[in-house]
DNA sequence: GTGAAAGCGCTAACAT
DNA sequence: ATGTTAGCGCTTTCAC
């Protein structure tokens, strides 16, 4: 039995280099950070032979002295909520990764998805990163607290609803879409409507009941709010969809999470009450499920890219320390689909 | 004008565990890591106090020691390809990256999106990482090189086109799909079938050039095979499609990218041939243009879940050093759409 | 069984 | 203007 251990080749170190120009480490670091006082002649003579050699300075190197290290994490909360990273026809958060990863590489930046940072292990590299992207902070959120408690830099996206000051924060301005969907039921002759939304303590849940309950008063409308846990996915939404009609069945029902809003359609569809015939349905988040299902269902089409964008912008001004911007808001789409389209309405 | 810098303060080191339970700094390390010499009592006692003291090693210090910090790198040689890293309407990338990135986690991995590690500057953390997701090497890839070079475990999405020894990598099985798509054209009735590939020197184009012609040839068909960089996207279909018609109108089209397949319809409905009436399109990318085009083309669903999970799986067994479990073939799903249906067919 | 010390590659303070 | 050196936090010989 006959172990094979391939050994990890470092790179050309900064002492090679160092030799090579006859000088001694320090003048290389120098040379290449631009620091220190070197004659212009032999600052460029050591960049030449460093050039020369292929010469990268070690990243975890420099990280241990302090510097920067290139890299960002990425923290979605609401993944940490839920049972699984990767809920089957949830392409909300993959999308926000994967344009986050690939904007981030524009800018010369990594990014890395991070679990959790306070439940242990700790994810390694995790408290070596230059800064953090926070999606969706709780209320007291203790993400949020370690990382002020070690001078990390980060921004989030949606507001901190425990820090009404902080203002390096962007949002796909949910407030004014979900006036939208309102609207929107009401021209379509909705006089009672529901609203489902998350229990995560975020302020995508604590912002959209204000304005839903804001909204049915300037109409006077009772409101009728329901809870349902985001983890809880289709099966939570269905469950709902029983109580709902238990109650009362209304004219619409607005969903916050695309998986509620599946289950909602199928508890609907179970006990008897068509969409869009006798109750109208839309969602916050468009997902696989809203796009598919039968009726497909309304659904607020988010750009991740653009808002990424914003958060990135946002991040990089705290890291170079400067004044901040937010907060950025970016606008969704709202896409009408037959789950809330009346016939009479569209013929 | 004062300069504000908020000090980044280290967390507990094991200096300061050592102290507190009163031993060397080498008997801490020597306890957590479960190597050396040390009294069971020791043992425990220190790992009781450096649990109390919430002590978390410093990945960078470990890492510069050779010791892996815990994260992966994922390279899509077909983005360091493409002119820009997140392309309208492509999800395809963005799928594969939050799926891993999300699997990742669940390991106790993090992963991130390392630029092509070969362009200088390199990204600064790349060459430390315990190992690497490369998707779709070209022949004669210089990362793969740089990897070998550096001793860096690696595996691949699609097979190594200059190293049929290596095993370590996994793909959507292609091949079959590609031969289930021409079957389903046939069917359908055409008897003159375009083969529309991209040029990135990849299995991909390599081998699915090949099926094709193989299959051509078990039917007694005359291939056509076209053409057209994958960064030329929708404009290279469209220009594509001008040649193709130019040449004799075919009854059926196959593109490798949902972005030449939208190119394609456009281009033909440009030159009045009608899509599918006149002539068949489908592509082994699905995208949002091939979903929400008209018709909607019919596309391969890739299932990147279940591919990512194999190549983690891969990467995982060749990092701890245990044999290869590899190549592992996972299947896509042909989803027919309107471009491929004959009305005659579908009626 | 335990501690002292070297050193990973780098930066920054201090000498010269 | 340049070199010397002390660490950053950790792992790993090597003495005791």
């Amino acid at each position: 039995m006959e172990e094979v251990v391939v050994a990890r080749s470092k790179g050309v170190t900064i002492r090679d280099v160092a030799q090579r120009a006859g000088v001694s480490v320090a003048a290389v670091s120098m040379a290449l950070n631009d620091t220190g006082t070197l004659s212009a002649a032999t600052r460029l003579r050591i960049r030449a032979t460093a050039e020369e050699m292929e010469y990268q300075a070690d990243a975890l190197a420099r990280g241990l002295r302090g510097s920067p290290v290139g890299a960002i994490g990425l923290v979605m909360r609401s993944l940490d909520a839920l049972s699984e990273y990767a809920p089957p026809g949830v392409d909300l958060f993959t999308r926000y990764i994967g344009a986050a990863s690939a904007q981030a590489m524009d800018r010369g930046l990594s990014l890395m998805l991070v679990r959790d940072p306070t439940k242990r292990p700790t994810p390694p590299l995790a408290l070596s990163l230059d800064g953090y992207i926070v999606t969706m902070p709780h209320v007291d959120d203790p993400v949020i607290d370690l990382l002020e408690r070690r001078g990390i830099p980060y921004v989030t996206l949606g507001r901190d609803p425990s820090r009404p000051d902080f203002t390096d924060w962007a949002t796909e301005d949910e407030i004014s879409t979900f006036r939208r969907i309102y609207e929107h039921f009401a021209a379509a002759g909705a006089r009672s409507i529901v609203l489902l939304r998350g229990t995560d303590p975020n302020a995508w849940n604590i912002d959209s009941e204000a304005t839903y309950r804001a909204w049915c008063e300037s109409v006077g409308i009772t409101p009728r709010v329901y809870l349902s846990a985001e983890r809880a996915g289709e099966r939570g939404g269905e469950e709902v969809a029983q109580a709902i009609v238990d109650d009362e069945i209304p004219d619409a029902i607005l969903c916050h999470t695309g998986r509620q809003a599946a289950g909602v359609l199928t508890g609907l569809t179970a006990r008897g009450v068509a969409v869009p015939d006798r109750t109208l349905l839309a969602t916050a988040s468009d997902s696989e499920h809203t796009r598919h299902s039968r009726p497909a269902i309304s659904a607020v089409e988010l750009h991740a890219e653009e808002t990424t964008l914003a958060l990135l912008d946002l991040l990089q001004a705290r890291i170079a320390g400067e004044p901040s911007a937010g907060p950025i808001l970016t606008t969704g789409r709202f896409r009408v689909r037959a789950s809330s389209r009346r016939a009479h309405t569209s013929g």
